[in-house]
DNA sequence: TGTACATCAGTGAACGCGCGTTCACTGATGTAC
DNA sequence: TGTACATCAGTGAACGCGCGTTCACTGATGTAC
């Protein structure tokens, strides 16, 4: 056989992506070793170069979801000036990583099995992704209320988790419904909802 | 050691809870044979007594499972004839389901793993007891709409899944703080919030 | 009331499959001289 | 420019563990006579 030698650094990367995108699309219990090497080419037991262990790859894809999950949240502050607006931008962001079977892996790595019990790091490591969505909301949250576009009688904290909410609603949905629900249409109408409800009169 | 014999009536129900248990508080992956023999005292190879393999067990506790969280949509309904507190009601009977880990269940057999994929009329299991109870709640909408109670301009549906939504919302944040978290007090908020944005006025 | 027998829940040893992991080996690439 | 050697990604066979499942056997319970 002999597949192309390529340097670690780019296995690695490729490993991880793989590795991701399988917990996304089918779920933490069909990420296997095997599954990971057909995916680039490789045979199972060349991963073992690049990797300690399976869960040493576990680690890096929950490491590369949180970037690539929170990626959106950091920039955003700057583009758009009113903070409704920069919530609901976030929303649609989100909702398209959904639509891209990107988002899905969150709930999958949370509820699916050991991320819990026998690696309590590991949920700390999603914890802390999370806890920073929720920071950087909050944020959000706080300048509009500085600037009365929010309801100030509103805990900041509880508007982030709702918006959180929605989204986690959006993923749920599209796969319940195999991607034939409209997620787009759902956000778009619980956003409405929702933003009419913390908007300051 | 000669455990106590019972019927098979008997031990189908201990199976059947004892499974569901381990899934709401451990997840999916952390079901097996083994554990769930351990939990009635029984021995693992018992177990094909009652039942002809693990997955029909597995089905039994998703059937149970779905009579243990549409029970309360039922008889709400006769109970309290204002819809919106009949709304606020669920949503509280159901954020009690979290507090007791009876609810974690249903986001550990949607995410967990081969509900999916490899079974395709268990995933229209769990889709079946999600789409009764947003019928239900659905039902009541527009109850409260022709009551004049619920704003009319809202989709009944889009309604019914906010108000999931928060409930799976209380779920997630139970899990992810080993139930430290104030679920009850986020619920409260996240209704006040949304019961306001719904209300006719 | 006592005896023989059928029924059936429970036991424990054993099997087999999936899968993570190890290990000796290969062969391409780059560097030293 | 050519040769020897070190490095290291990739291979494939093999191992071992966990776990679902099978099977022959046990022994308690209830029924027929």
């Amino acid at each position: 056989m002999a597949t192309q030698k390529l340097e670690t650094e780019v296995r690695r990367e490729q490993i991880v992506q793989a590795a991701l995108n399988i917990v996304a699309t089918q779920g933490l219990r069909k990420l296997s070793v095997a599954g990971i090497a057909r995916r680039i080419g490789l045979v199972p037991s060349a991963i073992y170069r690049h990797f300690q262990s399976k869960d040493d790859v576990l680690d890096a894809a929950i490491d590369q979801f949180g970037e690539q999950f929170l990626v959106n949240t950091c920039s955003l502050g700057e583009e758009t000036p009113d903070p409704l607006e920069c919530l609901r931008s976030l929303l649609r962001r989100h909702v398209q990583m959904v639509r891209e079977n990107q988002l899905l892996a969150m709930p999958r790595f949370l509820f699916a099995d050991d991320v819990h019990s026998g690696h309590p790091e590991r949920k700390a490591k999603v914890l802390m992704i999370i806890r920073r969505y929720l920071a950087r909301v909050g944020e959000m949250v706080q300048q509009g209320q500085g600037a009365g576009r929010i309801r100030a009688d509103i805990d900041a904290g509880t508007i982030a988790l709702m918006l959180l909410g929605i989204t986690q609603q959006t993923g749920f949905l599209w796969l319940m419904s195999d991607g034939m629900f409209d997620v787009t249409k759902h956000a778009e109408r619980a956003w409405k909802i929702f933003s009419e409800a913390i908007k300051a009169k």
